[in-house]
DNA sequence: TAGTGGTCTAGACCACCGG
DNA sequence: CGGTGGTCTAGACCACTAA
């Protein structure tokens, strides 16, 4: 089976004088011998001290190489057997939705954030529910505002914050109106964590007139829950997305992020 | 300012006998300095040189030690100026969605994978849109199935490969008949990367039928499309999920794994 | 027991940044 | 210019695996 010990190749493949990192050229190489099917997937790679030794590189900067392509995912190692191609795992989801206004900068388009309302609020059940607090005399900082890009709507969010700071809403919170900027500018807390839950829905009539889509047309939901240090609740939103404009996208699989 | 370089407290804190590695124990510190705010967003780390005089370790270790704290997110270094803490970045959203089998088994379900059909079907002009082919002959392998757990259906899926082997269809594959294994088993290729786009759409009459939920019910319609390594779609599949039943949750944030 | 990857050291030189 | 992080070396010892 091992017949020769099956050499990665030449070794002009790294260039030590090269501005470019030795352990980068080592990854790229290897990444390169797995994306094209010379070494396949359970196959081993050649030890650590053998890709040291064929490259006259050290060992350490062979095992950064490695470590990388570890990171990626393209390969796993075992201690005291080898280090060996992963097999694409392609079944897990992992959905990216980049924030409002990276979304617009990307798409080239002209993203507009309209403030239909900001007010001070005083607590009622679902927000004593929402941050686990029981003093019916809290008050909430409520933001109530449309996404919309070329002059349409795209998305409707209410959010709201524990309103302890009595600073002015400043412009550029009408800008960039993020919750967790809401949070850290009228709230005592500094937001450090969040919880988000996206769920499936369908219009209500209020929804409906200012996203200008037909009553009951499928719409995401999304709730968002940020959490101070202590771990208690000092912000929640929720926005309410068009489903004829909106899609999540996943990509899964070995990905070189320059190959 | 910086009045007499605050120390990151004592020397204690690194156990250079311990079976821990000693790079970890130096993350698992500064991570909770971190943590508990005695590091401050924005703030510099001492120095790689400092701290590896303050533990009396290698600067290689402590290096080591700060990658792992770069790869969690929680610093970033800038060459020639230092290492800082980040802040932490509450606005980009990362929904995972387990596969099947693993949601049943974690919510301690039975779940069970019912085949409603399985055959081999000419192309439409569908097909050989999704496998960008032109050829009329292409015959595919199409599946048709309903995922239940506890009795309830919850998700409604279609798949289909490209049909070139004549195998027979398993009794594993009606067991956990997902697209790459499916795509690996009847197809010529070996399935490397995937393409997933969530949306949210009304239920047809057919899909709520076999769902049990009212027509136009809001669900979630995930198309996957997997790639051989020549990037040529090779399976393709659309799923259904209840609205009512599926929810994709994402958490943000710092998130030690351990602590 | 021999070979593997995992950890660690004590240096070295470099590119980059700021004053 | 001095200080920072980025790369690299040539060793060393260890824990683990398999024959």
């Amino acid at each position: 089976m091992k017949s020769g010990a099956k050499k990665v190749q030449d070794k002009l493949a790294i260039d030590k004088n090269s501005v470019i990192p030795i352990y980068y050229q080592l990854a790229k190489f290897l990444e390169e011998q797995i994306q094209t099917g010379r070494l396949q997937p359970g196959e081993a790679l050649p030890t650590e001290m053998e890709l040291a030794q064929q490259f006259g590189i050290s060992r350490m900067t062979v095992r950064k190489a490695i470590g990388e392509l570890v990171a990626a995912g393209m390969v796993y190692t075992q201690q005291g057997k080898g280090t060996f191609v992963s097999v694409p795992k392609l079944d897990n989801v992992v959905f990216e939705l980049d924030n409002y206004n990276q979304e617009i900068k990307e798409r080239g388009l002209t993203g507009k954030a309209t403030l239909l309302e900001a007010r001070i609020v005083r607590a009622n059940q679902q927000l004593m529910n929402k941050f686990q607090i029981s003093d019916e005399n809290t008050r909430f900082l409520y933001f109530r505002m449309v996404l919309a890009a070329e002059g349409e709507p795209l998305a409707y969010e209410r959010k709201y914050t524990i309103y302890t700071k009595r600073k002015p809403i400043l412009e550029s919170e009408l800008q960039d109106p993020s919750l967790t900027k809401l949070v850290s500018a009228h709230s005592d807390s500094m937001p450090v964590s969040s919880k988000k839950v996206l769920q499936v829905s369908v219009a209500t009539k209020e929804e409906a007139s200012i996203l200008q889509i037909p009553i009951k047309a499928p719409v995401f939901v999304m709730e968002q829950t940020v959490y101070n240090a202590e771990h208690q609740p000092v912000g929640w939103s929720k926005s309410v997305y068009r489903g004829d404009r909106y899609q999540l996208t996943a990509y899964d699989g070995w990905h070189s992020k320059e190959g």
